[in-house]
RNA sequence: GCCUCCAUAGCUCAGCUGGAUAGAGCACCGGUUUUCUAAACCGUAGGUCACAGGUUCGAAUCCUGUUGGGGGUACCA
């Protein structure tokens, strides 16, 4: 866990209001004679049908006060009252101290501190951070569960980055392996020298339609097989395409110049085609690994193990961890010819990626399939007694399903990332149209503005689910555009954005502005708006963008119910009352802004 | 079989370090535009928080068990 590694001290906890805390300790102490722990204050925002802003839990109290509740937070409370300003009064709910506090404190709050340039921002830790994300495989492009992963691993990386981290994006390409030379051996027999120029094809796309011509005349070969008589275990191992395919692996592995020749042109293909997705979805990479490279790695560390007797050998030469102590299984690590595993390339892969950065953390934005394997891997390298192993984490998160199941590249059912983007994008232009709000638009603006919302309503759409939690995606429902999603947190900032210019709005934040008369929705937002910074450690803290997703529609739908319910503040008479509001909006944009942008969206000024 | 994750409104999701009468959006129904952008706002309706126990002054939240679903499970990655 990271906890522990944030610096964070601005208005740290709840509001800036610690001193209520340790007033309301002051007063057990003379009312009571008890010195209590800070854990038995209870502090929480007081319901909206109550009366106050802070609430202080009196039960845990009780058993200090040896009085009712009722009792012990009617003497709490008039001890608040009469020592601290700025609680200027208190009502009592059963066990529930609700405080009001006065207006000049949320004043000064907003201008004092929530205005200031620094607002938000987080001191930087001195701790490096890697997030591993993407990790693609080169036969096919990629599809909705890739984006899941592209945009969390994306969100998370630029989350830990504004709490304080360094951090190292970096991107595991699995470009070698058995699935890669299906590909090139199908295209090799059926292609006639396709190219993405000669098809107009992207190249992730054309070597993805040559694996699944692979799998399609397999399962010929297959079924030739089993009407043969075989059974269809046996048909899968001995179908002739499939021990080509492997033959090709090893000619690979042995260097062979044509093969390695075919799998340069075709992986540049599918480089290609994976660079404008990732353009078009924001997201990049500060290094990059390839499996090519490293798939070697990891005997080193197998052979540490066995000098140090955390791995052991078995009679065939393979090689072993017994993991049954901590409830888990035994676990091959090298197979008995001497070759890599999974799991030994990935021990050698940990072990290269801190000899490059010594990172004090690192995080693996890898589905949930692989838990277990995480968990062995973790596992084994603290068991070698690496320094560096508790920093590791894994982020584990659910697969996107469909509403007919799983989806299956070889069998179609798969929703193709530059599809969905571009439907989005279509999507996006055909609303903004309908409203017709962008006629005055150069077509430049147009294209940019379709592309940041069409890309906002899918990236909040993705998002805002809690990372760990499956997705469900149904293709034949568009994805909102309005309610809980991006474009509406998008338009709430161009909507600010128009009333700021057309205010020929300015910043000022002086003293006289502590004494307006403040609303209730804006001790809200106020109150809202405070929590930015909290709610940016908390998300950082949880790797879950889906915090400051709601986080932000929260606002945002505070934000237009203030909107509606306030007089047109353009031309608002009172000079103090429009500064003050314009300020509140600003602060609102501001927030909106900087948190859509942890989450790689990009709010508009105008829609 | 064993391990693990999930289960909240018709649908999609918040809320989970225990706190007051469980909240949003979508869909449905009704209302709001001579006022700064109606991708908005306001209202109606909608709940056995899967089920059963337990801990507690207090449980959607913590513990145990059950059911249902996803994933994993020793030479794929």
């Amino acid at each position: 866990m990271a906890s522990g590694s944030f610096s964070f001290t601005l208005y740290s906890l709840f509001l800036g209001m610690n001193f209520i805390i340790t007033e309301t300790l002051k007063a057990i102490k003379e009312l009571y004679n008890e010195e209590v722990a800070e854990s038995v204050i209870n502090l929480q925002e007081t319901r909206k049908e109550f009366e106050g802003q802070v609430t202080i839990v009196v039960f845990p109290i009780v058993r200090f006060s040896k009085q009712s509740p009722e009792e012990t937070a009617n003497a709490i409370g008039n001890y608040l009252v009469e020592r601290v300003a700025v609680v200027s009064g208190f009502n009592v709910v059963k066990g529930f101290l609700n405080l009001s506090i006065a207006d000049s404190y949320w004043l000064n709050l907003l201008n004092s501190d929530l205005l200031s340039a620094d607002f938000g921002q987080i001191k930087p830790n001195g701790k490096k951070v890697m997030v591993e994300y993407s990790s693609p495989n080169t036969n096919k492009p990629l599809h909705l569960g890739h984006v899941r992963n592209n945009l969390l691993g994306y969100s998370v990386a630029e989350l830990l980055g504004a709490a304080g981290y360094e951090v190292i994006k970096v991107n595991l390409v699995n470009d070698r392996g058995i699935h890669i030379c299906k590909s090139m051996l199908a295209w090799q027999k059926w292609g006639n020298g396709e190219t993405p120029e000669s098809s107009g094809l992207k190249g992730d796309h054309l070597v993805g339609k040559y694996y699944v011509v692979f799998d399609k005349e397999y399962k010929k070969e297959i079924e030739a097989l089993v009407a043969q008589g075989q059974t269809e275990d046996e048909a899968k191992k001995n179908a002739p395409l499939i021990k080509e395919a492997q033959q090709m692996l090893l000619a690979w592995e042995a260097g062979d110049e044509a093969v390695i020749a075919l799998w340069r042109k075709m992986n540049g293909w599918v480089y290609d085609g994976f660079a404008v997705t990732y353009q078009k979805l924001g997201v990049d990479f500060d290094k990059y690994y390839y499996e090519s490279n490293t798939y070697l790695l990891g005997k080193d560390t197998v052979e540490e193990g066995l000098a140090k007797g955390v791995f052991f050998k078995k009679e065939d030469g393979s090689v072993w961890i017994d993991l049954t102590a901590e409830g888990l299984d035994q676990k091959l690590v090298l197979r008995a010819d001497g070759t890599s595993v999974y799991i030994t390339q990935d021990l050698g892969t940990a072990q290269m990626k801190y000899d490059d950065f010594h990172m004090d953390e690192s995080i693996y934005v890898v589905g949930n399939e692989q838990d277990y394997h995480f968990k062995v891997l973790f596992l084994i390298l603290e068991k070698l007694g690496k320094s560096w192993a508790k920093g590791l984490h894994h982020l584990s998160y659910g697969m996107v399903d469909l509403p007919s199941g799983k989806m299956k590249s070889r069998e179609g059912t798969v929703v193709d990332a530059d599809d969905l983007i571009a439907e989005m994008v279509e999507t996006a232009r055909e609303k903004t149209e309908t409203l017709g709000k962008t006629n005055d638009f150069t077509d430049a603006e147009k294209t940019e503005l379709y592309n940041n919302i069409g890309l906002g309503a899918l990236k909040y759409f993705l998002l805002k689910v809690e990372p760990k939690k499956r997705l469900l995606f149904d293709p034949s429902e568009s994805i909102d555009f309005q309610g809980n999603t991006g474009p509406f947190i998008q338009y709430t900032h161009a909507r600010i954005k128009s009333l700021l210019s057309k205010a020929n709005y300015q910043l000022t934040a002086d003293s006289s502005l502590y004494s307006v008369d403040l609303a209730p929705t804006e001790l809200e937002m106020i109150m809202l708006l405070a929590k930015y910074p909290e709610e940016l450690v908390n998300a950082a803290k949880a790797y879950s963008p889906a915090f400051m997703a709601n986080y932000l529609y929260e606002v945002a739908k505070l934000f237009n119910k203030f909107y509606h319910e306030t007089p047109p503040i353009v031309r608002e008479e009172n000079q103090l009352l429009k500064q003050h509001r314009l300020n509140i909006c600003r602060l609102t944009a501001d927030v909106l802004k900087k948190g859509t942008q942890l989450l790689g969206i990009q709010v508009p000024e105008r829609m």
